[in-house]
DNA sequence: TTGACATGATACCTTTGGGTATCACACAAA
DNA sequence: TTTGTGTGATACCCAAAGGTATCATGTCAA
């Protein structure tokens, strides 16, 4: 059941596609735009985009010839959902952002 | 940089794995406990143990002739550090979060 | 139309990964 | 000590994954 877990998970296990992840979330880009940031072919880095669009996390549109790929920060939703369920057991992180919002209503 | 990173979303690239750690976060088990839980060998299933002490997200002791396998939810915190940097694009979670903690302040 | 460029798709190679089978070892109990 | 059980480790198998090379397609510009 939930294959997009699954989907999530196995594009993120990929340094690479972490990468393109980051970039894409700064500024969209063409293939061949994320093929620059990577010492590897073009073929390579669109079987890694294509990965990562089968898991929901970047669309792509296209725009005359060329293909421009955004980030679909939604599609990290399955493993923010899933780490969530350990979320009682740090609750360090829990606890900073509590204090954060805290801090931000004081000042409000 | 950050092997941590990398080991963290390879372990939890197989749901096998996942799998573990979810049982292993309600109870410690042994290596036969868990290989319980899966139709497989209980090599495969060590296999899977041993990726994930590599990667911070288990530990073990030794108990007499058993070895007994805890969670480690600190070691999931290079994947929630990592997701974090997209925090600024699904603010959902975040407001979710805000208003459970002002409900919570409501309260008290 | 023709040429240049951005992309899509496929075949192929090599390494990694998940799995089994098997053997060796440590410890508890009789 | 002997026996049985829980575990560690290795060799091996097969499928999947990451990569390159190559060719086909589509679009912009002259």
């Amino acid at each position: 059941m939930t294959a997009l877990t699954q989907d999530c998970f196995r594009a993120l296990a990929d340094p690479t596609r972490r990468e393109i992840l980051s970039l894409l979330s700064r500024q969209d880009m063409t293939i061949a735009q994320v093929a620059g940031h990577f010492d590897m072919t073009r073929a390579a880095v669109k079987k890694h985009l294509t990965v990562l669009e089968q898991a929901g996390l970047i669309q792509t549109h296209a725009e005359g010839r060329e293909r421009i790929n955004s980030f679909a920060p939604q599609g990290l939703r399955p493993a923010v959902d899933w780490l969530g369920h350990f979320d009682a057991f740090w609750d360090d992180r829990l606890t900073a952002l509590k204090s954060a919002i805290e801090q931000d209503q004081t000042d409000a």
